[in-house]
Formats: structure tokens, C-alpha cells, sequence
DNA sequence: GGGCTGACTGACG
DNA sequence: ACGTCAGCCAGCC
């Protein structure tokens, strides 16, 4: 039985470029929303095969991993793979929230 | 084995 | 609309 964080990868991976989730997305495919948490602490380790900057929190900006007085790092490698920000530091949830074997397509 | 931490969320003022 | 408070659970010391 793979660990939390270990199953927390495996969906993060899932996510096609130019595509977000939040916490509470990932926590939800695992099964328990409350988990959001321990999804941001999975991603807090980082591991290279995951994209963790395609994580967020549920107001559509970025957490954690940001340098004072500069942008969030993956906010700017969001921009890069075509995900548009506000200038509040937010995006369109509605709109590139990604979702499992989906669709997606309107 | 016990206790602290935390890249969150939802509710309240 | 924003700022603050409390709650939840898995991992690490």
C-alpha cells in the first residue's frame, strides 16, 4: 500500500501541462477532502517527477515555495504553459481546474 | 509511543 | 469584499 504523499504524486502527475488542481481536488481523488493539507505537505518535499506548480490552493493562487518581494515560482511556470493570472495573483479556477479521465472539452 | 508541525479549507466578523 | 479563527489528518522528531 503506497503512502499518502506516494498516492498524492501519482495524481499530480496525471495533470496535463497548461492544467491546474487544488489541494482539496487531489485530496478529493484520494478520497478525503479534509487531507488538502497533507497534499500541500506532500508537495512541500517536492520530488522532481512531480509538478508540483501545477498545485494550488482553492482560491486559485499558488502556495508556498515563493521569495519574498518576487512572484511565486510556479505561478510564473503556470504563465509558461498557458494558464493566465491576475493580476490579484489568481486564476480562473472554472476554467483550467483539471478533472480525471475527462473531458473536460466543452 | 506521544506530541508538534503544516505549500489547506470553510466559516465568521 | 477581505481578515481572522478553528479544525482536520498524515508524517517526522
Amino acid at each position: 500500500m503506497a503512502s499518502f504523499d506516494e498516492r498524492v504524486y501519482a495524481i499530480v502527475r496525471r495533470v496535463p501541462r497548461g492544467r491546474v488542481i487544488t489541494y482539496g481536488a487531489v485530496a478529493g481523488l484520494l478520497g478525503d477532502r479534509r487531507l488538502a493539507r497533507q497534499v500541500g505537505w506532500a508537495m512541500r518535499r517536492c520530488p522532481a517527477d512531480v509538478p508540483a506548480h501545477r498545485v494550488i490552493n482553492a482560491g486559485g493562487g499558488v502556495s508556498g515555495g515563493r521569495h519574498p518581494g518576487d512572484e511565486p515560482l510556479r505561478q510564473v511556470l503556470l504563465k509558461a504553459e498557458g494558464v493566465r493570472f491576475g493580476v490579484d495573483g489568481r486564476c480562473d479556477l472554472a476554467r483550467y481546474a483539471w478533472k480525471p479521465r475527462t473531458i473536460g472539452s466543452p
